[in-house]
DNA sequence: AGCACGCCGACT
DNA sequence: GTCGGCGTGCTC
């Protein structure tokens, strides 16, 4: 007799278990298990029950099988991951970098089923509803009757409603259901995630005609469509160009043809603007999940998916794991956005990701921007994703004029506002038209740090080697020191810890600061602020959104968070603060955030029917990445990004990847780097082009006194990076030291 | 990640 | 002589 053996993963992220171990299959679970179940094993010497999840079903074994144990149970509330899932994760796990445990858990974003929501309504049963309704009057019972009264015009009652609106108690339905006169039926239901708000517009949307340029685009992916071909599109659409209608009308195509589609988002807070816009096409066919759902709300959502019962999914990155059964389109809003790379392990990249997934279902992948990443544009350029572009915006209007200040003139002319005299006269014109204005700083809080300005040196968190940011404390002149690694606190200093020099303060500007001076300079303007002080409560987002769009303020100040994608007609103009504040970030992206940053700035102005203005501040009026921005010119920018990231070895043309050590010991972790340097030398000396940089200090190089170095490694081939982290990898199994941890960033999106 | 085995210091 | 420190190695 041959047993059944399952492959299983364990539950516990480490490098020496991060493989398969074969359990034989008891009969009494051998029907009911299959790929992605979860179990729970034996492990170890104590033989402690732990999770895991079955990957592979064998009816062989290569393992001495005396040796085998056998799966204790099947977990009874795990979700059941599904294989084509599984196949993503390996994928993930070999590209990225992970344990296999990780990337499973990531492909699966829900993992626990969760009991459904039982509504009870109560039900009339009996056929003599009159002669009821004479007894219960004759006795006088008047709960009872109002009910009975009730259910004549409605059959069907919920619960709450008997108990609330009818205010009868619930002895009195017990009672009834006792007499026979009534059932009580109990039915369980989704747990909705959109908002009333949202359902009510469902099917209201006029069919928007289309104009020529999403007119083609759509044909052209019907055409695609009809004849079965799956591919990558990068659509290149301006601002306010149309590219959501073109989305929209693309899912229609895929969900015709009885598929489904997932759309991404780059962050939670455009959910509700998306949604709406989908909820008048696809009804209650379109959900949305993120992490601010409930587990149960997450879980509802999913089994939708799973089971069909709804076409579309909105939702950040982790949406991409949505178990559709019959996947057709991805679409990757905003696909520049670097919140699409995850910053934890596996560190994927939600566009790879996607295309991977659509490879490993036959689906469709649409990239959308108006500032499309250098990767994807040269990747289009070159014909590997079909390039669809829109250069102009809807109902042709205009693109916003465009200003540069340069604040270095300003300050000779003596003017040393945040806010520039050509900024400033424009504000006034616009107060007095009563249009609308937003104000645009990267920064947020009072002074973002306290520096001094006679060594330079600015005050640092003594754990974490970053600058502490200030901020001000209530009514009294000296502000708090915080550090937002790790949370340490420390009153604002009066004089430099590091030279002793009264010449310390607060440095850069942040949204307070802003609106401070703009009361100042125009008291009579009505301001809203927007960053994440004002955004930490729940919804208080939207809230104030949907304020400025009623018109409540004049002005509206805020970060990064107030250019991406919000509509506003009345906006007729934007102020961009200081753009050098993401132009000197310091990594090879900055160039591409300016410009992306900027570019999005000036989408917001003239969204109506009054043509809108741009006034960029600038200490670097040249610099490419502004002046491209600030003329429209996305193939300006892209050739120079392009040639320079080229000739410094940076992708997309090269690829690189950054190995990052830890460790308390400063000494045997600098030591380790060295070794692991010689290492990747010694074996890919001849691998051509391989370079290795470092061992060096990343920007933060020590968090909760535990020491950071990394290295970087380029080369033209990403599968070589894959292929020295591999080697790696083998190589700490042997050498690795346990208080050194080690991890892997193919591609990285954030500096180190 | 746990747990056991194993080889050196301070205790009854 | 033994109890116990945590370094090393294995887990189907």
């Amino acid at each position: 007799m041959r047993g059944l053996y399952a492959d299983v993963i364990i539950d516990i992220s480490h490098e020496a278990i991060d493989r398969t171990f074969q359990y034989a299959i008891p009969d009494d679970i051998a029907g009911r298990i299959q790929i992605g179940s979860q179990v729970n094993i034996p492990f170890g010497k104590g033989n402690n029950l732990r999770k895991g999840y079955v990957i592979g079903i064998s009816d062989s074994t290569e393992y001495d099988e005396s040796r085998i144990k056998s799966i204790d149970s099947l977990c009874e509330d795990g979700v059941a991951a599904p294989g084509r899932l599984l196949a993503l994760a390996a994928w993930i796990k070999e590209n990225y970098g992970s344990t296999m445990i990780n990337a499973i858990q990531t492909v699966m974003p829900v993992k626990k089923t969760v009991k459904s929501v039982v509504v009870r309504y109560v039900v009339l049963s009996c056929e003599d509803v009159d002669t009821w309704e004479y007894r219960y009057m004759k006795k006088n019972a008047r709960a009872k009757l109002r009910l009975l009264r009730e259910l004549m015009v409605r059959p069907e009652l919920p619960m709450t409603e008997a108990t609330g609106t009818l205010n009868v108690s619930h002895q009195a339905v017990k009672a009834m259901e006792d007499e026979g006169v009534v059932r009580i039926v109990e039915d369980s239901r989704y747990r909705d995630v959109v908002s009333d708000a949202v359902r009510q517009q469902a099917f209201e949307a006029p069919d928007i005609e289309l104009n020529s340029d999403q007119q083609r685009i759509v044909d052209d992916f019907v055409s695609d469509a009809d004849q079965g071909i799956h591919r990558t599109y990068l659509l290149h659409g301006v601002t306010g160009s149309g590219k959501t209608e073109v989305y929209v009308r693309c899912i229609r195509e895929v969900v015709r043809a009885g598929r489904q589609a997932i759309v991404l988002i780059p962050e939670i807070a455009l959910t509700y603007q998306t949604l709406t816009y989908f909820s008048r096409y696809f009804g209650n066919r379109v959900t949305m999940v993120n992490s601010k759902l409930s587990s149960g709300e997450k879980y509802d959502q999913f089994e939708r998916a799973r089971k069909g019962d709804v076409d579309v999914v909105i939702g950040p990155r982790s949406a991409l794991f949505t178990p559709f059964e019959k996947l057709g389109l991805i679409i990757i809003d905003e696909e520049h956005e670097s919140s699409y790379k995850s910053d934890s392990p596996p560190k994927y990249h939600a566009r790879e990701t996607a295309i991977e997934r659509a490879r490993l279902e036959g689906a469709s992948v649409i990239l959308g921007s108006a500032t499309p990443s250098v990767e994807s544009y040269k990747r289009a350029l070159a014909g590997e994703y079909r390039l669809w572009t829109m250069d102009s915006r809807v109902e042709g209007r205009a693109m916003a004029e465009t200003s540069i200040v340069d604040l270095r003139d300003e300050l000779h002319r003596g003017n040393r506002s945040i806010i520039s005299d050509e900024l400033a006269n424009d504000i006034a014109d616009r107060l007095s038209k009563r249009e609308q204005i937003m104000l645009f700083i990267n920064k947020r809080g009072y002074n973002s740090f306290v520096s001094c300005r006679s060594c330079g040196e600015a005050v640092k968190c003594p754990h974490c080697d970053v600058s502490m940011a200030l901020h001000s404390g209530n009514n009294t002149q000296k502000g708090v020191l915080v550090c937002h690694y790790c949370g340490f606190r420390m009153p604002e200093p009066d004089k430099c810890p590091a030279c002793g020099s009264k010449l310390i303060g607060g440095y850069g500007v942040g949204t307070e600061k802003v609106e401070q001076e703009v009361r100042r300079l125009f008291p009579e303007a009505r301001t809203l602020r927007m960053d994440r002080d004002t955004t930490s409560k729940k919804n208080s987002h939207e809230q104030i959104l949907e304020s400025f769009g009623r018109g409540d303020a004049d002005i509206l100040i805020g970060t990064q968070m107030i250019v991406k994608g919000h509509d506003f007609s009345r906006v007729t103009l934007v102020g961009v603060l200081l753009a050098d504040l993401t132009l000197f970030s310091g990594d090879y992206r900055a160039g591409e955030r300016t410009f992306d940053l900027l570019t999005q700035a000036a989408g917001r102005a003239g969204r109506g029917d009054v043509p809108g203005k741009v006034v960029i501040q600038t200490y670097k009026p040249d610099n490419y990445a502004i002046t491209a921005a600030a003329s429209q010119d996305y193939r300006a920018f892209y050739d120079i990004e392009e040639a320079y990231r080229s000739l410094m070895r940076y992708p997309p043309e090269w690829n690189m990847m950054v190995i990052m050590g830890a460790g308390m010991d400063e000494e045997q972790l600098a030591n380790i780097m060295d070794r692991m340097y010689s290492l990747i030398r010694g074996k890919y000396i001849n691998a051509g082009h391989l370079s290795v940089i470092g061992p060096s200090e990343p920007a933060i190089s020590k968090i909760k006194d535990v020491y950071r170095r990394v290295l970087y490694i380029k080369h033209r081939d990403y599968r070589m990076l894959v292929d020295v982290k591999d080697y790696v990898e083998e190589w700490l199994k042997e050498n690795g030291e346990n208080d050194v941890s080690v991890f892997f960033d193919l591609n990285p999106v954030n500096m180190y």
